[in-house]
DNA sequence: GGAAGATGACAAG
DNA sequence: TTGTCCTCTTCCC
């Protein structure tokens, strides 16, 4: 679940549920009873996501910090609260809603400062109002490692992961062993312009839906029956099945630990020039 | 019932 | 490059 998205969508939820009110915080399974009482009884004022990472601002400049990993969930329901299933590392209460985190790779309350230090770490995130591409690309640029490394270095641009990575560089037609050195700016602004949309696509539904209706093989995304499944994808986790454009079978091969998905037909291009064709296949 | 994977990131060597 | 951590789901026997 958890790439860029999810967290966004997770910051304004828990906006929602909980921002402005004094909330009661607990860790059901005991492993951040500490950092829970700290946060218990005072008041959550906004929470906001950057990259992959979740910032809840408590009053007293407490900071909730969470990092989901590859498969942390933080499920919000209406009271009342049933009792914790499962390892629950923190639990919300509020009023009007509950909220339980489980499997993250960090839950942590942090200081406006070890914020600013983490935060200043991370590239642009695609889906912040306030992000500077530009960042990004003075990285690429002078990067002599490849797109499809560049891409998953959250330094470069935050909140991608794997499905995004893959699918992305399907829809720009690029050889995922391109390397950023030879990648022209006007790509690179396409990739970060349709990032950018694809990615607030993905914060309003809920899911990674990267092809177009053109290419779609499956009913309407908004049909009753894509309802509540995985979003259509060219090529990510679509080994040895045809390319939903040209037919040729789906690749992967692993790169840096994770598994790269890639059309080895359809993507060649090598970033060097600006296509004159229509953005996308 | 158990192993293998999974949309992630880090430290150690 | 490998190992490690976190939890749940899926698949195979």
């Amino acid at each position: 679940m958890p790439e860029g998205h999810t967290l966004h969508r997770l910051a304004g939820e828990l906006t929602r549920c909980f921002a402005g009110d004094t909330v009661a915080a607990a860790s059901p399974q005991g492993r951040f009873s500490e950092g829970a009482a700290l946060l218990d009884a005072t008041r959550m004022d906004a929470v906001e996501s950057w990259g992959k990472h979740l910032f809840a601002h408590f009053e007293t400049e407490r900071i909730l910090h969470v990092h989901l990993g590859l498969y942390g969930t933080f499920l919000t329901t209406l009271p009342p609260a049933e009792p914790p299933r499962g390892a629950v590392r923190l639990r919300l209460t509020s009023q009007r809603a509950v909220a339980d985190l489980r499997g993250p790779t960090v839950c942590a309350v942090v200081t406006p400062e070890q914020r600013a230090t983490l935060v200043s770490r991370l590239g642009p995130d695609p889906l912040r109002a306030d992000a500077d591409p530009e960042r990004g690309w003075a990285l690429v640029r002078r990067s002599r490692r490849s797109l499809a490394s560049l891409l998953m270095d959250q330094s470069v641009i935050s909140g991608i992961g794997n499905v995004y990575r893959a699918e992305i560089l399907f829809r720009h037609r690029l050889a995922p062993t391109a390397p950023g050195q030879l990648v022209v700016r006007g790509v690179w602004d396409e990739l970060w312009e349709d990032l950018v949309v694809l990615m607030h696509q993905g914060v309003e539904t809920g899911r990674i839906d990267t092809v177009l209706p053109i290419h779609e093989t499956r009913p309407a995304s908004d049909s009753p029956l894509t309802e509540g499944r995985r979003g259509e994808v060219y090529v990510y986790r679509r080994t040895g099945q045809p390319c939903l454009v040209c037919g040729t079978r789906v690749r992967t091969r692993v790169v840096e630990g994770r598994n790269l998905y890639w059309c080895p037909t359809c993507q060649r291009r090598s970033g060097r020039r600006r296509r004159s064709e229509p953005r996308h296949l």
